[in-house]
DNA sequence: AGATAGGATGTTATACTATAACATGTCGAC
DNA sequence: GTCGACATGTTATAGTATAACATCCTATCT
């Protein structure tokens, strides 16, 4: 399993790929991705940073859209109930989903530096089901933050004169 | 390694190490238990229940304390600093360690049922650090916080007419 | 087409969580 | 006993999130 994030990869197409399987996902399943919804989807896309939902509004506001909080936080309701976008509980920020469509209990690596996430998941046995049995605890959801530096931001410390 | 939290446990015993511990850190470490900040833990130690910061304001003005949120919040930055709590990001509140002592990475399991909290602790050979090698991230920090329903509230739920 | 029911959005107001900034008090070292 | 460091008291405000209600859109049934 591959941590998608950090390391270069195409971006674009990543965003696309995004857009596209909600789209089908929705589809499929008779959600409704309206303008608003898909509109708050591209932005948490845009990068792989965790963007507060102030931001999302302030971004929102910028192209004509209400500035009222209910709006962002109704779509991020949305996005999040449906596995596309993910709440970064640390940072009291969303992201987007990196693995949509697969049931997955994500695990996310944040950059201290430069507040990019990363999202890979666990692997099979995972070891946090094994510590929830044996403390006979049904174990419905996990969210794994770990804070840290991402390999650009090390690379960047360690050649601070460059 | 065992949680903490939801199996009978002696709990008066739990409460009286985990303040003679604490005491015994600071006075290693020259840190000072102040009688705000003991009595804070005292609080959070009651239970193993999470408890929000207004939570505690709340029980410390009944007892005459100011009522202020930099007073609760001062001694939660303490607390957790030096490991004698953590804060439960997906509840925003704080519960007292179940471990103190000993450098951890703790799985929290939080009951959505009775709002108990037990903590356990990654066992060694911890996938999240490999998942993090793998991705070329330095980790600092990791929290694990789980949701799901405790022992207790799984037999109670199983025999309603109870 | 008109009626209608459900869900989505717009809007106002407010609750909850957390910290900045500055004044005051306490205690040990010198 | 005064100086410095740290702890606390207090005011004000920043940042995050939701309740409640009005309105609108859209799909479906007739």
């Amino acid at each position: 399993m591959t941590a998608i994030g950090f390391s270069g990869h195409d971006h674009s197409a990543c965003i696309s790929d995004a857009l596209a399987s909600a789209e089908a996902r929705c589809q499929e399943n008779g959600w409704r991705l309206t303008p608003m919804r898909r509109r708050v989807l591209e932005l948490l896309l845009s990068e792989h940073r965790a963007l507060g939902a102030y931001d999302l509004l302030k971004l929102l506001s910028e192209e004509g859209q209400p500035r009222q909080p209910p709006v962002v936080y109704r779509a991020l309701a949305f996005l999040t109930e449906h596995g596309f976008a993910h709440k970064i509980e640390r940072l009291n920020s969303y992201v987007a989903c990196a693995h949509p469509g697969s049931a997955h209990s994500p695990i996310f690596l944040i950059c201290s530096a430069c507040d990019k996430v990363a999202e890979t998941t666990s692997p099979s046995g995972n070891p946090l089901e094994a510590a929830a049995r044996e403390a006979g605890f049904a174990m419905e959801a996990a969210a794994i933050e770990a804070s840290g530096t991402c390999p650009e931001c090390r690379a960047r410390q360690n050649e601070p004169a460059e």
